[in-house]
DNA sequence: CTGTTAGCGCCTTCAT
DNA sequence: ATGAAGGCGCTAACAG
């Protein structure tokens, strides 16, 4: 009748066994019981399976699951930098519909660090997830490159990857750049200097910077610069570029258009540091939105991303990915968002 | 000689008993290679093991691994709100430590919600994670305290949970308080208001609560207030409890005491709204460091938290536990670091 | 030193 | 509608 041996005891662990036991069924029944597929299934079967599985508390071993079945419905994301809020907020759209199509997060942080970043993906792939998310800098590794090409599902969030053919959810650059060199145009700024980190190898750096470069041209009566912080934390090279573009005394209004957030926040501090005031010395908006835009000087004008929806996105589109759809990689852009603030008033 | 079957051909995964097959031995073996155990092989077999790993380019299954002994080297992280920037500063230093201890972080987001913190929990435990670090309010989901009481290793951070018998790692609050309480009365602030959302059910706020009251009560010169917000959205509430503090004609110097990060950002968004100036209408001091902290008005003074510390403590801690330490549950806490800034200057 | 033999907990033909 | 049998990939006693 039953799978011979008795209900297993030593280990507290309770196994479809305990429970195809304990309700005199076979285990064939409770694992069908457990796939949902009650229509194999007399009623009075059904009841004594449920019975016996509340009873003894049983509940399934995903790992034996995935074992057998190769689901492990665990998804992979990799992050550049867990420290970045753009990171987090996007995480955070891809964790909850994760959790609410049944499938759990790995999270691994890189830390920028290639070794990391090798470290992690094998860990991801030993543990098979199903699907991958990766928010990292602009050169993939061999071995994302390698797994991309041996069929896992991955979807890049905010940045190409070269070499990597997969799908991209993130922020419209060209359009969100438009807008807000407009937005500063017609706020009467006509010396604007656009301020990025190392721009050559991050896709969406390089979007906002050729946006950048083609709104201004087509703005005869404004000039645009560019500056380049290839080390973020120099406040020496940052004060320095920021004193020269604003002690520069062309007579026109000038103003910063941060490519992201943690730009924003050192050109505030350098502004701070030289002793420049928002916006009648320089005029400042910024990608992605902070919490804290409102409260510094006069409020910071920042361009707001959605990244709930980004993150929703991503997941939504990499589960499509599992699902077995096998289109060419598509790219999913969203609108940016302008929230006017003072920093950038007239 | 070798196991029987001949090299697993359809799918393209490659197993131990592939591995076992092309090297000329037993997955035994392989087994022992992979499990350290090179003292049981001779050199030419670990050559010849060597050399086929590498040529098929083969990776051990963690899955199967986890299934057969029990440890996934998975350790699960439940968070109430992964938006907040404590929560990812912990997260961040646990999950270096983790990684380099080759483990890999499971992170579950809960959102403040008991049901998806119930369902975090189901997988978690459904996945085996060896460990658990908890973030969440006060109250523990019984699921949680069945759990920890089934025996699996669980460290808190930074608050307490009713119920759950735990290591906590976190901050030395009633120190913090202190020095922070100190600091104001030192800069010549007598009426100090401590501010903070619902004290009741998070042992954090309940213990510089009681700090602050005893500290407060050792300083004669000085009055101590509590302002409680059960609702930190809710402006209105804060404004109009923020305006009777200041408008109280006592003619002291006053001050808020906020006793988080997220405290402090919304007084300082009702101070603007309600026209008090930094330090003149109110000083302000704050827990927990913020990146912005410097360009909010003069600066706002807090009290930062060595949360990468915090992190990695935990995560310590937890990999103790795991290793089979059974004593009784203790409290790491670390000291704060006061960042004194124009907010609480004289 | 090395291999054989059993499973870990579950799913899945294939019978019945 | 229900079972029995055979693995998934790996480890862990036992033999040699």
């Amino acid at each position: 009748m039953t799978t011979a041996k008795p209900p297993s005891s030593r280990t507290g662990k309770i196994t479809i066994r305990d429970v195809a036991c304990d309700a005199g069924v076979s285990k064939t029944s409770i694992s069908r019981y457990l796939g949902g597929e009650l229509s194999a299934l007399s009623d009075r079967t059904r009841e004594r399976i449920e019975q016996s599985i509340a009873r003894l508390g049983y509940r399934p071993s995903q790992m034996a699951r995935a074992l057998k079945a190769g689901r492990t419905r665990l998804i992979g994301m990799l992050v550049a930098d867990v420290l970045n809020p753009y990171s987090v907020a996007v995480l955070h759209g891809a964790e909850a519909l994760c959790r609410a199509r049944g499938y759990t997060l790995v999270l691994c942080n890189t830390g920028n660090d290639d070794a990391c970043e090798n470290l992690s993906l094998q860990a991801l792939r030993s543990y098979n997830v199903e699907g991958l998310i990766v928010h990292t800098l602009g050169t993939a590794s061999p071995l994302l490159a390698e797994i991309v090409a041996g069929g896992l599902p991955v979807v890049l969030v905010d940045r190409r990857l070269r070499g990597i053919e997969a799908d991209l959810v993130g922020l419209d650059n060209a359009a969100a750049t438009a807008v807000a060199a407009r937005h500063l145009v017609q706020g009467g700024f006509s010396d604007i200097a656009w301020v990025s980190e190392s721009v050559q190898g991050v896709s969406s750096r390089e979007d906002r910077h050729a946006a950048f470069l083609s709104e201004l041209a087509a703005q005869p009566a404004a000039r645009g610069r560019v500056i380049e912080l290839p080390h973020l934390e120099d406040n020496v090279a940052l004060d320095t570029a920021l004193r020269a573009f604003a002690g520069d005394g062309s007579g026109q209004r000038k103003a910063l258009l941060a490519a992201s957030g943690v730009v924003t926040l050192q050109l505030v501090l350098a502004m701070r540091r030289l002793g420049l005031a928002l916006p009648d010395d320089l005029g400042l908006l910024g990608f992605d939105e902070l919490p804290w835009a409102s409260v510094a000087g006069p409020g910071i004008s920042t361009l707001a991303q959605p990244t709930d929806a980004i993150g929703h996105a991503a997941m939504s589109c990499l589960f499509e990915r599992i699902a077995g759809d096998r289109q060419p990689p598509r790219e999913i852009l969203f609108p940016g968002h302008l929230i006017a603030r003072g920093s950038t008033a007239i």
